[in-house]
RNA sequence: GGACCUGUAGCCUAGCCUGGAUAAGGCGACAGCCUUCUAAGCUGUAGAUCCGGGGUUCGAAUCCCCGCAGGUCCGCCA
C-alpha cells in the first residue's frame, strides 16, 4: 500500500508547491486514497481540487481519480494492488511486514512481580503488553533485551516472612505455595494493624534480612523459591520469555554505593536520619533514597539498575513497562539519574499503563481484594473447555486440549492488550467468558476457518494467479487491509502501541469473515478458485504473524 | 493544595499525537441468514448535546484556556 500512498504524492507534489497529504478517505464512495486540496492553492480549495486533478493521468497504480469537493480521489488499480501484495507476501512469507536490522539494542523490563504476594490480573496486563511490545519491537527490526526484575526483597518480603514463622510455620500446602505466601501478606497485613506493636518484629526482620542473617537467608531463599516456582509456571503457560533476570536482593549494596556517591556529589542530603533528595524545584517533591535505619527502599535498587542496564548490556534505551500509579517514582528516578550526571537518564523510558480494577475499587495485594492470575485463567479455560467440547465431541482428547489452550490463551490476552494503554480496565467476570465480537477468539476463529479452507481444497496454494479476476468489494477490502499490515506494525513499535495491532487483527478477520461470507472459494472456478485461495493463504500468513506478535497462538482448527 | 491519566449511543471501545468529507467497531435490543468452504460467523434496523463553557481556524471529537466528574500519585510501601 505504501507504493500507492509515494505514487499519489509524486502526481500531486508535480502541480503543487504545498505540501501534499495523503489520506484513507472514511467511506467507500471517496475512493481508496484522498489528497485534501485546501492548502495545495490559494483560491477556492475546491477549484484547486479541480484543477490538480485534471493535470493528473492515470498510471499503472492509478486506475482514475476524480475532483470531489476540496478533494482528489484516487481510485487504485486493482490489478496493480492485488499484484503487489500479493507477490510480496508469497516472497517475503512470515518476514513480510518485518522491518531491516536496527543498530541500537532496547532492553524491554516488564513483569517484575514481587515474590511472597499473589500474581493478579494486573501482573497479567503487564506481561501482555511487555511480552507483545517484545516482539513487535524485534519485528521491527529493534534487538531486544527482554528483562524481568524480581521484587524478592522489601517491607512486604518482611511482613509475610514474619507472619509465616510467627503464625503458619509448617503448615505449608503442597502447591502453589506461592500463592499461599500472598495469602500470608494479606494476613500479616491485617494483623499489623490490628496490632501496630508487631511493626518492631517486623522491622527486626527487615533489618536482620538485609544485613544477610544466615537463619532468615534460608527461610528467606526457601519461601522466594516457592513464589518462583508459581511465577515460571505462568510464564511457561503464557509463551513469554525473558532474556536477563535482575533480582532485588542483588541490587540492595549497588545501590546503597548509589547513595553514597550522590550524597558527595551534593545531590542527597541526610533529613531526619534518612538520605532524601529534594526536588521540590522540579515539582517532583521529595525523594527518599535511603531510609532513617539505613535500609533501601525499591529506588535505591533502581538507582543502581539503572546504571547496570546500560554499562553492562551496552543497551541504548530502557524501557520500563510499569502501572502509571508509578509515575512519580519514575519522574523522580529519572531526574535523580540526570542530577547524579547519568546521561543516558534521557534514553530511560516509563511505558506506563492504567490499572486493571474490580468493580468495587483497586485490587490491593495488602487488602487481598485480588483476583488472582489462577482463578481468571481457570474460569476462561473451563468455559473454553466446554465451549470446545459441545462443538467438536468427535475430536481426539489431544486435539480438545490443544484448543481449549489456545483459546483460552488468545481470550485472556487479548483482553489485556486491546484498549489504549491509558485507559483503565474495569474488569468483569461475565465478560472474560465471552468469545464473540471484539475478541481474542474472534480473530482466531477467522484463522481457523483460513486453514480448514486450505485442508478441504483440492488442489495447493498457486503461485501464478491471473490477478484481474479479483472484482468484488469484499476481495479489495481484504486485499487492502493485508497490504497496510506494514504500516501499522512500524507505527505500533513507534508509539509502543500493541492495541494498534489488535485492532488491526480484527479488521483483518473481519475482511476475511466478509470476503469467506461472499465469496466462494473451493467452489469457484478454475482461474477464480487459484486466485481466492491465494487471496485466502496470503491472509492466513498475515494474520498468523499478526497474531504472534501480540502472543497469541493462531488456532489451526477451533 | 499540587501532578499525571481518563470522559465519545443503554454498556465497552477506536479515532485525538499529525484539525478536513456522512464520528468507526463491538456488546446488548430488534429483524433476517445454516440441504452450499466451521453460525465462536454474516446482513439489516434503531441508538451519539463526542463531559460543559470559552478561544484559535475557512473548518475542532482532535489544538489552546477555564471548569466539572472519575481514577491514580504526592518523605522513610512497592
Amino acid at each position: 500500500m505504501r507504493v500507492f500512498i509515494e505514487e499519489v504524492k509524486k502526481l500531486v507534489s508535480k502541480h503543487t508547491s504545498g505540501d501534499v497529504i495523503v489520506e484513507i478517505p472514511p467511506v467507500f464512495e471517496f475512493g481508496d486514497l484522498a489528497v485534501p486540496c485546501f492548502r495545495l492553492g490559494k483560491g477556492n480549495p475546491a477549484t484547486t481540487a479541480h484543477d490538480i486533478a485534471t493535470l493528473i493521468k492515470p498510471t499503472k497504480l492509478i486506475h482514475h481519480l476524480e475532483a470531489k469537493g476540496p478533494y482528489i480521489n484516487f481510485y487504485v488499480n486493482k490489478e496493480a494492488l492485488a499484484r503487489e501484495v500479493l507477490s510480496e507476501i508469497w516472497k517475503q512469507n512470515h518476514n513480510y511486514g518485518r522491518s531491516g536490522k536496527k543498530a541500537d539494542q532496547v532492553m524491554i523490563e516488564y513483569s517484575q512481580p514481587n515474590t511472597h504476594k499473589g500474581f493478579h490480573i494486573g501482573h497479567l496486563r503487564n506481561v501482555c503488553l511487555g511480552d507483545a511490545l517484545v516482539r513487535i519491537m524485534r519485528f521491527n527490526g529493534h534487538p531486544v533485551i527482554a528483562a524481568n526484575y524480581i521484587n524478592d526483597t522489601g517491607a512486604h518480603v518482611s511482613k509475610c516472612i514474619w507472619a509465616y514463622l510467627t503464625f503458619f510455620k509448617g503448615k505449608e500446602p503442597f502447591e502453589n505455595k506461592g500463592e499461599w505466601l500472598g495469602s500470608i501478606y494479606t494476613e500479616a497485613t491485617k494483623k499489623l494493624e490490628e496490632n501496630p506493636d508487631h511493626k518492631v518484629a517486623v522491622d527486626s526482620i527487615h533489618a536482620r534480612l538485609e544485613s544477610n542473617d544466615p537463619e532468615l537467608i534460608e527461610i528467606w531463599e526457601l519461601t522466594k523459591e516457592w513464589s518462583m516456582d508459581d511465577f515460571l509456571a505462568i510464564y511457561k503457560e503464557l509463551g513469554v520469555h525473558f532474556d536477563s533476570w535482575f533480582f532485588d536482593n542483588e541490587l540492595i549494596e549497588p545501590g546503597k554505593s548509589v547513595v553514597n556517591e550522590l550524597v558527595q556529589k551534593n545531590v542527597a542530603v541526610v533529613d531526619a536520619g534518612a538520605t532524601i533528595v529534594d526536588l521540590k524545584k522540579y515539582n517532583l517533591g521529595v525523594a527518599v533514597i535511603l531510609k532513617a535505619d539505613g535500609t533501601s527502599l525499591y529506588i535505591t535498587k533502581d538507582l543502581a539498575l539503572a546504571k547496570q542496564k546500560f554499562d553492562q548490556f551496552k543497551i541504548k534505551k530502557s524501557v520500563y513497562v510499569v502501572a502509571a500509579e508509578q509515575s512519580m517514582h519514575f519522574k523522580q528516578l529519572f531526574k535523580i539519574l540526570e542530577l547524579y550526571g547519568f546521561n543516558q537518564a534521557k534514553d530511560c523510558k516509563h511505558l506506563s499503563y492504567e490499572l486493571v480494577m474490580l468493580k468495587e475499587g483497586k485490587m490491593s495485594s495488602r487488602e487481598g481484594n485480588v483476583v488472582l492470575y489462577s482463578e481468571f485463567a481457570k474460569q476462561v479455560r473451563d468455559y473454553s473447555r466446554t465451549e470446545v467440547e459441545q462443538r467438536h465431541p468427535e475430536w481426539s482428547d489431544e486435539e480438545k486440549a490443544t484448543a481449549t489452550h489456545q483459546i483460552a490463551l488468545g481470550a485472556m490476552k487479548f483482553s489485556m492488550l486491546y484498549q489504549d494503554n491509558n485507559k483503565v480496565i474495569v474488569f468483569d467476570p461475565q465478560k472474560a467468558t465471552e468469545f464473540d465480537g471484539e475478541t481474542g477468539p474472534y480473530c482466531q476463529y477467522a484463522y481457523a476457518r483460513m486453514c480448514s479452507v486450505l485442508k478441504k481444497s483440492p488442489e495447493s496454494v498457486a503461485e501464478k494467479i491471473e490477478y484481474t479476476l479479483f472484482q468484488t468489494e469484499q476481495e479489495f477490502e481484504l486485499l487492502k487491509t493485508i497490504g497496510k499490515f506494514p504500516v501499522v506494525i512500524e507505527s505500533a513499535s513507534k508509539s509502543y502501541a500493541p492495541n494498534t495491532v489488535c485492532r488491526y487483527v480484527l479488521d483483518l478477520a473481519q475482511a476475511f469473515n466478509d470476503f469467506y461470507e461472499h465469496c466462494p472459494i473451493i467452489k469457484a472456478e478454475d482461474g477464480l478458485r487459484h486466485a481466492r485461495l491465494h487471496l485466502l493463504n496470503a491472509t492466513r500468513v498475515v494474520l498468523k504473524t499478526a497474531l504472534e506478535l501480540l502472543g497469541i497462538p493462531p488456532t489451526d482448527q477451533m
